[in-house]
DNA sequence: CTTGAATCTGACACCAGTGTCAGGTTCTAG
DNA sequence: CTAGAACCTGACACTGGTGTCAGATTCAAG
């Protein structure tokens, strides 16, 4: 498919799309004229880099990660190393903290707003 | 107490505490000298601020938010207008949405750990 | 009083993913 | 063939909370 309609159905804009090709974290074939076409399975793929990316993973670390990851089609490709597992695990804690803090960051919304409500 | 003491309590930098109080988010008592002095609960008021931050909110909705907000010692000094209450859900939906997502990515880091792990 | 630690203000830089624009090329339906 | 939509590359800017530095002032212990 094209870059239009992949920017469709997930959500991530072209100029996005395109960044991660520079850093490697998304291929394309292209057609004779030089436009980029994505195999079905990229869809998966780059709402999988958008979420790692909003839990606040930088592009080197998605890089090295995406190989261990299952694919859509079978398993992983690679097995992480104990050096990338180390940082994996470090951004798994990150990661729990942020949820824990977002919690307790919508709670006192959810406060807020049921206070705004009874009155 | 000092702005080193609140930096070292709430592990936030005073240059960001400074940043706070030009924001509006933080006030405090100055010294005969200009130094600032902050009372026992900025410890806990910080903290929220952080998260806050954290989820993603900018400071002038922190800075609507906070009078609203159930504080250390007694309830909130004001009520939400229903503007706000509109953006705050706005805000809670969304964060609700990272929370999601990062439970989708936490989850992927483990299967990329524990895959390493069993190898 | 002295001295070192702590604090003050103001300014500059950064990060890194994303928006946007320009100017040109390719694709595809009619 | 043609027109318009879609795509290409490259470049510039932004965002906004935070790090950091400089130079001056204040605080508190000896």
């Amino acid at each position: 498919m094209r870059i239009g309609e992949l920017a469709r159905r997930t959500g991530v804009s072209e100029r996005s799309l395109r960044y991660y090709e520079t850093q490697g974290l998304l291929s394309s074939d292209r057609t004779p004229g030089g436009h980029r076409d994505y195999p079905e399975r990229a869809v998966d793929r780059v709402i999988r880099i958008q979420e790692l990316y909003a839990a606040g993973l930088h592009s080197e670390k998605i890089r090295q990660l995406l190989p261990c990851m299952r694919d859509g089609d079978g398993g992983p490709s690679a097995i992480a190393t104990p050096r990338l597992v180390a940082d994996l695990t470090a951004e798994r804690d990150r990661i729990d903290r942020m949820i824990a803090d977002l919690i307790r960051s919508r709670d006192t919304l959810d406060e807020v707003i049921e206070a705004a409500r009874e009155a």
